[in-house]
Order: structure tokens, then C-alpha cells, then sequence
DNA sequence: AACCGTTATGCAGTTTTAGCATAACGAATC
DNA sequence: GATTCGTTATGCTAAAACTGCATAACGGTT
């Protein structure tokens, strides 16, 4: 009764929403980021696992509606192609890191003293 | 270049997990609130403005995946049957609802400074 | 026994998601 | 200038999730 979610965890999503529309989220910023490692649309998409269909067209929906460009794409040359991030990408990616890392922590510590941990401080 | 975010708005979800699955959220705690006013599950899925059909699956689900009832439920009798939160549902209710709502507040303020009204403040 | 509005469930159409398969590309190399 | 290579780019199908319509089951009241 006092804490019935025992074994249980708090989970959220965060994104940018443009006309109704989502732009950008966690699941781009760990894209954006792998790609700013490794170089590449595919390396990245194996390196979080997902295919590289699915990788290609979540970054394509978000260029759209997003409205300026994240990638400088090539296709061809030596290495058979390559992906870097604008600048616009790089700044997008810092800044939404942190956004999103503040409000997890923030979510899990609330959640901890409502949930857990209650104090009737109120 | 310097807000790239313009037009845009942040969003969330959060919700609760037990062993990988999702067992409560802003859309149950929305629906509890509703049945709670309302006194039954068909009256507050017309006021939510969703189907009877989905509201009483994800009631069910959620119940199943909490482990502990959530409502107490009656079918027949004069009004043709009620529902009414448990005092777990009631507890569950709003403590989440108090984490959802400071959540969405601390997201959309932090979202503000870090991309609206970016400050060089380190 | 009939009535009523609710709970409860089966089912099918629709939409979204996931990923396999393959074409297009072009600089480097030979 | 033809070949090679790993990448970008796209078409298409299968699977899963979602949505809601239709209808049965229920039982206190009348």
C-alpha cells in the first residue's frame, strides 16, 4: 500500500514537435551521435543496432521536418561514401544531450521521492 | 543558426515499466481521472474522447501488468453497472500525476533556456 | 419477466513499423 | 576507361500494433 510500484521503473521520451510533427528525439540523438563517431549512416546504424533502412528513413523524416539540413551526405569515392554532421547538427546534438540527460535525472529523482522513498514533506 | 528550434515545441512522455513493460502512463492516469469524476469506464472513455474499446484493454492490461486492481468494477444493476478507483488507483493517481506535471514543467523550462533564450551561463 | 446502461469480448479493417533485397553512386585503383 | 568497394538511396513485403465496430453478458430495478 505505501509503495505499490516496488520492481518498478520510470521511463520517458523527449522530442521536438514542429506543426504537430516529431522532429527530433532520443532516438536521433544517439543516431546523430554514432554518426559523428564513425563517419557513416551504416557503421552507425550497426553500432546501435538498428538497420540501416530504418536509421536512413527516421533521418530523412527528420531533415524534412526539420527543415535545414543535419548531414553532409556522399555517396561513391573510396571508402564507398561517408556522413558528417552540420553544423547546425553538432549544436542540435549538444544541447538536446543535455536537455535530455536533465530532465532523466530529474524524472528519476522525483520519482524516487514520490514513489519510493515518500517523504510528506507537504 | 544561432535557434534553430523556432516553431518548435518540446514534448514528453513518461510512464512506468515492471520487467520491460509499460504499466502505467499520462494516457491511464488521464483515463483513472476521468472514471474516478464520471463513476464509470463508458462515461469517461466518451469524456477522454477515446473508444470504450481501448480504454477498457489498456485498464486491463495495466491491471494485469501491475498485479494489483485498479478498479472495482460492476456490471448489471440499475444504471447498468459503475467503476470506481481503488485506493491504490488513488495513490497511483496522484503521485503521478504530481511527477508528470513537474516533469513537463522542468522540461519545458530548461528546453526554453538551452534553445529559446540559449545563456552562456558556463 | 422485461428493461437499461454498463462491463466484457470477438473480430476485422487500418495504420505503423521492421527489415530484406537491390539499385545508384563515384573516387580510387589498376 | 573499366573495375572495385562500401556507402547512400529506394522499392517492396511481411509483421505487428492500433482502432473501433458489433455484440454478448450481466444483474439490480421495475
Amino acid at each position: 500500500m505505501n509503495s505499490p510500484v516496488r520492481g518498478m521503473s520510470i521511463k520517458f521520451k523527449l522530442w521536438l514537435e514542429k506543426d504537430g510533427k516529431p522532429v527530433f528525439g532520443i532516438g536521433k540523438l544517439s543516431l546523430l551521435k554514432a554518426i559523428s563517431k564513425e563517419g557513416s549512416i551504416s557503421k552507425a546504424s550497426k553500432m546501435t543496432h538498428i538497420s540501416f533502412r530504418r536509421a536512413w528513413s527516421h533521418l530523412d523524416d527528420a531533415e524534412t521536418n526539420f527543415g535545414i539540413p543535419l548531414l553532409e551526405k556522399h555517396r561513391g569515392g573510396k571508402g564507398g561514401g561517408s556522413s558528417s554532421l552540420t553544423g547546425e547538427a553538432s549544436e542540435l546534438v549538444s544541447r538536446f544531450e543535455r536537455l535530455s540527460d536533465e530532465v532523466r535525472e530529474f524524472a528519476q529523482q522525483r520519482f524516487e521521492e514520490l514513489f519510493v522513498f515518500p517523504v510528506h514533506d507537504d
